[in-house]
RNA sequence: GCGCCCUUAGCUCAAUUGGAUAGAGCGUUAGACUACGGAUCUAAAGGUUAGGGGUUCGACUCCCUUAGGGCGCGCCA
């Protein structure tokens, strides 16, 4: 629809031999009724362009509409003009939601694009907690939404498996594993103290008993790394959370990746040796200070076999990159974007996603640890204490560069308080309806349906798409979540007001078609962000 | 000290990225079912968008500045 009165207004200009070329024609959905189905403010950008008052460009620019689509065109405010568009196309749109049902509200803005996102990629050293929620929720309904609208999305999770965080989780896991047999322990001030640590020193002794006192680091951190790698798998699973590719830090190694990367830039003059360290020049492409790709001690930087990986990424056919991070990582950003410019790319090939922080308030009082573990609250005390669906609802419909409070009095004990069930509910009224009915419905025109109440529900189904293509372009999949909360508004407002089932065939008929149309479209917005929709609740 | 992010109703968050009267939920107050699920609906009250300047037809949105908060600033990952 936007596409078409586009359209009419380039019709429109030209006839009115205005020259429009520069500027770009903005149609917008109204929020208010009275101001038309849809809005365009192109007077307003003309007066600079013309030297005119706003209301005589747009008069003149209506004097030449006209279509069959449209009822009534309107000068407003200051210049606005205001089109109130014939409904019958409302009325076709309830047929197209029932024909193509779970593709209603698939748009193609991606052109089958390669794109890859990671998210989470969390060190296999414990287990998650509530910022990589955040992420998680916030990477897979990015990527359910980017699909949606017609990319070619790869999810990834990174491994960091080579690095000496994995040697000290070998290291705390041997001294746990003997402490277990009594023996003398002790674990590095950099070690790992969970109560997850002690988890598999206890699973190693009830596998291998007392075998294993004398085998190496390496055995205790292959075991740890395969156990928690599995754990955080399953965790994300229950969440509603999945990976298409789990790349390893050690693959990069192990292909000869890394080395390969070290080799080209070495052969270029962005690298330089200082303090027996070789030094990387990123200061040069935005970053605020140089980087060491090998430490004096002849070791890597875990910087190099990232490098590694973001080319690695682009190597796969991917022609843009999206992270998503934790705040506490922001400061990687520039460097990873100024390796990729000095490998010759694009610095917006890789668009750097920042989570900010979370707090878990109860009581008013900020939550840090989990009652039951002494961990961390985690992931896993998230899903269990509100539910996937409360949790997944409300990361998603929260921006994500603020930081937010998450209230879990709120969440748990006052169901009826989360939005999210506001619109479950919406979804399990109408499969109730449905189920009393149970009948075939034959009719597809739709004469009896006239109030405003339908009139509001069937325009709100209408945006879906358009909801879906901004919400792909911004990546934002909080405008899905807040969509799919207006749109059981006005569902819930039009039960309140009209009732579907009556004595009247016809009339029951169009309004089953109508809520139907309602139910698929919530259920696909649901789905974006990775909530359920219930028959019942 | 430097850098990035943030500050919107009592609380938690929106605001179609520069548009019309800044909107929801919770909480507060007052109402609504002998019919499809009351986890609903109808209203009311609640705002100098942290403060101050600027840009323009028009600013929560962009720029400058002050205050407050978060996160970074390692040859750790």
């Amino acid at each position: 629809m936007k596409e078409r009165l586009n359209q009419i207004i380039l019709n429109a200009l030209q006839k009115s031999n205005i020259d429009a070329t520069d500027i770009n024609i903005i149609i917008e959905k109204t929020k208010d009724k009275s101001h038309g189905d849809y809005a365009s403010n192109i007077a307003l950008q003309l007066t600079k362009v013309l030297k005119k008052q706003p209301q005589l460009i747009a008069q003149d620019i209506i004097d030449n509409i006209t279509d069959d689509s449209i009822e009534k065109v309107e000068i407003a405010g200051p210049g606005f003009i205001n089109f109130f568009m014939k409904k019958d196309y409302l009325f076709e749109n309830i047929n197209e939601v029932l024909k193509v049902k779970e593709n209603y509200g698939r748009v193609n803005i991606g052109n089958n694009k390669k794109i890859i996102v990671e998210y989470v990629s969390a060190n296999p050293t414990g287990f998650l907690h509530i910022g990589h929620a955040r992420g998680a929720a916030y990477g897979d309904a990015l990527s359910r939404i980017k699909s949606f609208a017609g990319y070619d999305v790869t999810r990834e999770y990174y491994i960091n498996d080579a690095g000496n965080q994995m040697y000290n989780l070998g290291v705390s896991i041997n001294a746990r594993y003997h402490e277990l047999f009594n023996l003398p322990m002790s674990i590095p001030e950099d070690g790992y103290m969970g109560r997850e640590i002690i988890d598999i020193a206890l699973a190693i002794k009830e596998e291998y008993g007392d075998t294993k006192l004398e085998a190496d680091n390496n055995f205790f951190k292959e075991y740890g790394l395969k156990k928690l790698l599995k754990k955080i798998e399953l965790d994300l699973e229950k969440f509603n959370v999945t990976f298409d590719e789990w790349t390893s830090e050690q693959y990069l190694y192990d292909s000869g990746r890394v080395l390969d990367v070290l080799n080209k830039l070495k052969k270029t003059d962005e690298t330089y040796e200082e303090d027996g360290a070789l030094w990387l020049k990123t200061q040069d492409h935005g970053d605020e200070k140089n980087r060491v790709l090998i430490k004096k001690d002849g070791l890597y930087t875990y910087y190099l076999p990232d490098i590694a990986g973001h080319l690695y990424k682009i190597e796969r056919g991917n022609e843009h990159l999206i992270d998503v991070f934790g705040a506490d990582h922001h400061g990687y950003i520039n460097r990873l974007k100024a390796a990729l410019e000095i490998f010759g790319y694009d610095r917006n090939i890789l668009d750097v996603k920042i989570g900010q922080m979370v707090r878990m308030v109860r009581g008013g009082q900020e939550v840090k640890m989990s009652k039951r573990t002494g961990n961390a609250y985690s992931l896993n005390d998230l899903v269990s204490e509100v539910g996937v669906d409360a949790a997944r609802y409300f990361f998603a419909a929260k921006s994500l560069d603020t930081q937010m409070d998450f209230d879990l009095d709120l969440a748990v004990s006052k169901t009826n308080d989360n939005p999210v069930y506001y619109v479950q509910y919406a979804y399990a009224r109408i499969s109730s309806i449905l189920k009393d009915y149970n009948k075939e419905v034959s009719i597809d025109k739709y004469h009896t349906i006239t109030s405003d109440y339908a009139f509001d529900l069937l325009s709100k189904i209408y945006q879906f798409p358009e909801v879906v293509k901004n919400a792909a372009l911004k990546e934002m999949p909080h405008i899905v979540a807040n969509y799919v909360y207006e749109l059981a508004n006005v569902f819930h407002i039009y039960y309140a007001h009209e009732r579907v089932l009556t004595d009247d065939e016809v009339y029951t008929q169009e309004r089953i078609n109508l809520i139907k149309a309602t139910a698929q479209t919530i259920k696909n917005a649901l789905t974006l962000i990775g909530v359920s929709a219930k028959e019942e609740m």
